[in-house]
DNA sequence: CCCTGATTCGC
DNA sequence: GCGAATCAGG
């Protein structure tokens, strides 16, 4: 994936909104974090308008470089892997479509078994969501979607997960009850 | 732990 | 020019 002048501007405008390097990464596709970072500084747009005094970086030791056979020690959670371009309709990436095929396989078949020990949370718990995209989340985020999975602004709901559930508190409660009573509560 | 941007340097 | 690895910090 290269940084053809759509993709440039797209990262200039996403950029000047605000986004994290990640959430421009996750946005465009096919480009990590830190490749994101690092052509913003070669665009020279860093700094954001911010006075972010950046202070002085120490030098650091040349990497160490592994000569075959070695993945890399910890991949990010959300690092992205090239994909096909679609600059104008961005294709959902590969990378992650496990996460949301658990994700939708676990809210449509969850046995009745686990409905009570929801039923008792109280209703005013409203998850902070976040609305991530696929590829932006992490075992720790409710998976719950919201919208059309075929339309261009399916999301996730992106809160905080429980412990034991792909879901936040809120989503818990709706995904552990039969399906008349979801539709009541939502 | 999660995340952020900044920097270096082999490619 | 590019971006992984790393660093420094919230």
């Amino acid at each position: 994936m290269s940084w053809t002048d759509e993709r440039v501007e797209a990262l200039k405008k996403l950029w000047a909104e605000g986004l994290s390097a990640s959430q421009i990464a996750a946005q465009l596709g096919g480009v990590s974090r830190n490749a994101v970072i690092g052509k913003v500084h070669r665009l020279k747009l860093s700094g954001r308008g911010r006075t972010n005094a950046a202070p002085a970086r120490q030098k650091k030791a040349a990497a160490p470089v592994t000569t075959t056979a070695t993945a890399p020690a910890q991949a990010p959670a959300v690092r992205s892997k090239p994909r096909p371009a679609a600059p104008a309709a961005p294709v959902r990436p590969m990378v992650a479509t496990t996460v949301g095929a658990t994700a939708l396989k676990v809210q449509y078949d969850e046995e009745p078994a686990v409905y009570q020990q929801y039923q008792a949370l109280p209703d005013n718990v409203v998850p902070i969501a976040r609305n991530l995209k696929l590829i932006e989340l992490t075992e720790r985020t409710c998976k719950w979607p919201n919208g059309d999975p075929l339309s261009e602004d399916f999301s996730f709901c992106g809160a905080d997960s429980t412990e034991n559930s792909p879901y936040c508190t809120f989503h818990s409660r709706l995904a552990y009850q039969p399906a008349a009573e979801r539709r009541r509560l939502r």
